[in-house]
DNA sequence: ACCAGGTATAGGAATGCCCTATGGATGTGC
DNA sequence: GCACATCCATAGGGCATTCCTATACCTGGT
């Protein structure tokens, strides 16, 4: 009997699925599945029926899974016994726009998991702070650089839009459609420049901040806007993605921190940022 | 955080000694001490007190020890929570006597354990019983033997007696001592058959079963005896054991069982007797 | 002074875990 | 209707952890 398997199983249990406990785990999915597989046949007793849409607890898994949380959440105290909460560090970390709030969230409790009593103080990156979430291309010369995310830009049209109908869109044209500008943004100011370059005129209906509003306004068909291909985003029926041709707008999103002096407290968050950034390089080079 | 080096600080703190632990777990010494140093590191306080003696839990260790409890029986608890007890397994068992107390009960505790709900009865070997354990001179032919222990005889004087002063004694030294005589013994049987071949006198002041009497006969003086040469009798200050030169007697005992339609139920018993056998064969080698 | 009993360390073998790749089954979109 | 995506299970190779033996070191007892 092993803590490992149970912890296993309570994440399967939790997500309701071999798949998600995996990535919830961080490791493959096999593990899980022959992890469980053992369990069962270790206590003798099927704990999953399996079907297409995931998993779904048997009685005797639904008897388990109360005792799997509390041994193991015994043992977490255990490991907690002797750790002298030090006294908590502040960390006050600037965050840029438009970065994804869930996607966010995520690497933010995730930090919080792994640091060791934090203070998070979230800020405008523009104000004094120990690190910054930002574009590679807001980086000042003082600073290092660590990537967590690419993100590539789509226009965004209204559902039905003529231009829709194309897998692509060339940058001609865009001549004269009517925009939704989200500012700050550093992939707009790329493309009003390009568009500026070719002589082309830009039709701005409206100016905001966020890409939630900016993605609305599209929706109700007041103008076109650019945005990050999320997969969110690109899931949205009442929005179309169409990258635009010869236009590659790409931004590299990480960590800046001082390249002297930075706090120790940081280390955790790097560490995410390195994860995530190599679990995407795999996805994008399989 | 593991509950392997748990359960082996809970051995540990429960034998005070990491040694005795080891022999507690079946698993060689160092496997106790680096589990241990790893879980003082991993929890960032020491939980003993290393000294020649053994080990003494420190503050830590002992406010440590009833959550590891707690955890370890927790998991066993699981381990058991679909295992429908199977109806007791009746098994009769023929003791021989002069066994050995401590070890014989040693063994019968780790065949509950390990034996599937076993309803045990010990009775004389001469009985109708599923196994019998006996020495090897009295199988009988329908039976399949699995050697346990290996015991070597000594003769048995009381302390300050003068052959007890030579590290051996000779046969003809034994001529006319009184003795006291154990019976049934297959040793002593030897014994009485070699002084009979040599011409010698063989002078019984008492007969009697147990070698727990025997000794105390010895040890007040009323005459030698023939016993196995168990550590804790080598280590009685008020007898003194010594070989008999020119008469190795020595018994295999183990387990007898019937050569077709053995109990399963018997497989744990026989499976303790392998290791046992294979224990002393490797000290003796070593 | 040597031996016995205790713990810590070093190095090699084996067991088990994790990962990638793949197969089978079943909804989903064009 | 057919390709595709998703989910679970299985197979095989690489690697980390654990185990063991052998050995060093220390101290108390003979």
């Amino acid at each position: 009997m092993d803590v490992r398997s149970l912890r296993y199983f309570i994440a399967a249990y939790e997500s309701g699925s071999i798949s998600a406990a995996a990535r919830r785990c961080h490791v493959a999915q096999p593990s899980i599945s022959t992890a469980l597989l053992q369990l069962e046949e270790r206590l003798g007793t099927p704990l999953f029926e399996r079907h297409r849409r995931g998993i779904t607890p048997t009685e005797e898994g639904q008897r388990l899974y109360p005792l799997a949380r509390q041994v193991s959440e015994d043992l977490d105290a255990i490991g907690r016994l002797f750790h002298t909460p030090s006294p908590p560090t502040p960390i006050r970390l600037g965050l840029m726009r438009s970065l994804g709030a869930h996607r966010m969230t995520d690497l933010l409790k995730e930090y919080i998991n792994r640091g060791d009593n934090l203070a998070l103080t979230l800020v405008n990156p523009e104000e004094r702070c120990d690190a910054r979430i930002i574009g590679e291309q807001d980086l000042v010369t003082t600073e290092c650089f660590q990537p967590i995310w690419h993100d590539s830009y789509r226009l965004a049209l209204p559902e039905g839009h003529p231009l829709a109908s194309q897998a692509t869109v060339s940058l001609n044209e865009l001549d004269g459609l009517p925009f939704i500008w989200r500012h700050p943004c550093a992939a707009m100011e790329q493309l009003a420049l390009a568009l500026n370059e070719a002589g082309l005129r830009c039709q701005v209906r409206a100016r905001l901040r966020t890409i939630e509003y900016t993605l609305g306004l599209v929706a109700a068909g007041v103008g076109a806007s650019l945005v990050p291909a999320w997969p969110d985003i690109l899931a949205r029926p009442d929005v179309q993605c169409r990258p635009v041709e010869g236009l590659p707008i790409h931004q590299i999103i990480g960590v800046a921190y001082p390249a002297r002096h930075a706090s120790p407290a940081l280390a955790p968050l790097l560490a995410l940022g390195r994860e995530a950034w190599a679990q995407a390089g795999l996805g994008a080079t399989g």
